[in-house]
RNA sequence: GCUCCCAUCGUCUAGCGGUCAGGACGCGGCCCUCUCAAGGCUGAAACACGAGUUCGAUUCUCGUUGGGAGCGCCA
């Protein structure tokens, strides 16, 4: 395989918003697939609608690819910069009578949609200037560049996922190339990018669909190799309707936000909807090695967040202690206002992080477990605690004290102390040990409670239990 | 309305004419256990419907129903 016979891959979000899930998908598959082949996987920014693009919006995408660990090949396109060209294209066609002016007001076009609707029928451009001569037009008057398109025939988009599908040329209207301010559209400035950027596999949302078959048209009037195409069914929300607001999370930073790490984001998201027979825990490296489009599912796949969750749990297992910690130190310093730990607190939260990772299914359960090694002093109860808490708990918490305090303050020590004075008081272990976790964390569930007292060390430990033992 | 796409447990999916329809998440039970987890075992849970094709359909074809996308001088 030569070089430039390589796949060339890209990603084309409009740089209007945050980088939404679905479109991280559609990167994520793109990637997958240039890595998988050796080729090119690169990104550009289609900018074109100046009105709504913005730079936040452009460096919260570039942030969230980054943060997904989906790197692109050379520098970022933007679109708008490449006006003159896709205009060049334009004049190229018009040229070849391939497209036309077209003088209608969009007011005229509009009516002209209504009374479609109205009367039943397809809402579609009617052609109205198609074959008019240039001499008709009002002089001076604004115009649209227009695609002629081919009327007869079939336009036929072969789909790496779907298959051969077809759409009768006759469905399709000739669409605007250049807007009366001479700018192009999307449909134009999608194909000469492509076209020249040398990409040879477009892979993106089910909802360009429709528009693949469009730009088969344009690409086809410009004699151009026509890409392979393959698009990817749309993520539903939890109730199976479109992924909207409403659902919240849109955005990769929000996930980001809630927890999850990046590489459960890969591994989810490429599960949704690409399978490779019963594999569910998918390391990247794996997904390189694996990914073909032909396995791709067809159908539309709904946010699962309590299957994200346990991935995440599994990820955060798998994840060395230290790498983990300093995970945590980051994400509690992006918290508004920002928190620092302590060298006493980092130090605590690494050693501990064995007991802490096992328990936690997103960064911030993770934080929270480890909130009791954060400070030193008393605990606040929280609601369990508290309740664990009784005044014959109490009473008990004081004679444990007694018995622990004259032990070697080892978890080892510690647990055999605590079992001996269980059985000579006749308890069971759990009930001596639950009123010393409630002071110790001030919650009812933590870590292994002897690791926890040993890790914390004498001093604190005493301070803490001391003020709950009555 | 028109065009196009989709349809296996609640969810994500395996299946590519003959399977006890498999796995994962979630849910129930049991085990382990100082709590919570993690882990192990285990249970309930699906081929939307109707016609064909075939010796035989979850699988192929058509239709129905139900979801979804698109129909802009937005992308």
């Amino acid at each position: 395989m030569t070089e430039t016979s390589k796949p060339v891959l890209r990603f084309a979000p409009s740089p209007t918003g945050m980088l939404h899930i679905g479109g991280a998908r559609t990167a994520l598959f793109n990637w997958l697939y240039a890595r998988h082949t050796g080729g090119t996987f690169l990104l550009r920014i289609e900018d074109t609608d100046r009105e709504r693009s913005t730079p936040e919006a452009v460096a919260a995408i570039l942030t969230g690819m980054r943060w997904m660990g989906l790197t692109w090949d050379g520098p970022e396109i933007y679109q708008a910069a490449r006006a003159g060209r896709h205009r060049e294209v334009a004049e190229a066609m018009l040229a070849a009578g391939r497209a036309y002016r077209c003088y209608a007001r969009a007011d005229e076009l509009t009516s002209m949609r209504e009374e479609q609707k109205k009367a039943g029928k397809p809402m579609r451009y009617d052609g109205r200037w198609r074959d008019r001569d240039a001499s008709e037009a009002p002089p001076g008057a604004p115009f649209v560049v227009r695609l002629k398109a081919e009327i007869q025939g079939e336009t036929i988009v072969h789909d790496l996922v779907l298959g051969e599908v077809r759409f009768a040329n006759d469905q399709l209207d000739d669409m605007v190339l250049l807007r009366s301010d001479g700018t192009p559209t999307y449909m134009l400035a999608v194909v000469v990018d492509d076209h020249d950027m040398g990409v040879t596999h477009v892979i993106r949302g089910a909802d360009h669909l429709n528009n693949a078959a469009r730009q088969l048209q344009i690409i086809a009037a410009m004699g151009w190799p026509a890409p392979a195409y393959g698009h990817l069914p749309l993520i539903n929300g939890p109730d199976g309707q479109k992924l909207s607001k409403r659902h919240g999370a849109l955005s990769v930073e929000a996930y980001r936000d809630m927890g999850y790490l990046p590489e459960t984001m890969r591994n989810y998201l490429l599960r949704l909807g690409w399978s490779h027979g019963d594999d569910e825990i998918i390391s990247t490296d794996q997904a390189i090695q694996w990914f073909n489009p032909e396995a791709i599912g067809k159908s539309a796949a709904r946010m699962d967040f309590k299957k994200l969750d346990n991935l995440n749990g599994h990820y955060i297992r798998a994840t060395p202690d230290a790498t983990l910690a300093g995970e945590a130190t980051s994400f509690l310093e992006r918290e508004n206002p920002p928190r620092v730990l302590s060298e006493k607190a980092r130090a605590r939260l690494l050693m501990a992080m064995p007991s802490l990772k096992e328990r936690a299914k997103t960064l911030v359960e993770l934080v929270q477990g480890a909130e009791f090694l954060f400070t030193d002093g008393v605990r606040d109860l929280d609601a369990a605690a508290a309740k664990l808490l009784t005044p014959e708990a109490r009473a008990g918490l004081a004679q444990t004290l007694t018995a622990l305090a004259a032990t070697d303050w080892t978890a080892a020590a510690l647990e055999e102390a605590a079992r001996k004075h269980a059985e000579g008081s006749g308890l069971k272990l759990g009930q001596v040990a639950q009123p010393l976790r409630a002071a110790l964390t001030g919650k009812a569930a933590s870590p292994p409670l002897f690791e926890m007292l040993a890790l914390l060390g004498r001093e604190e430990s005493l301070i803490r239990l001391r003020a709950y033992a009555a």
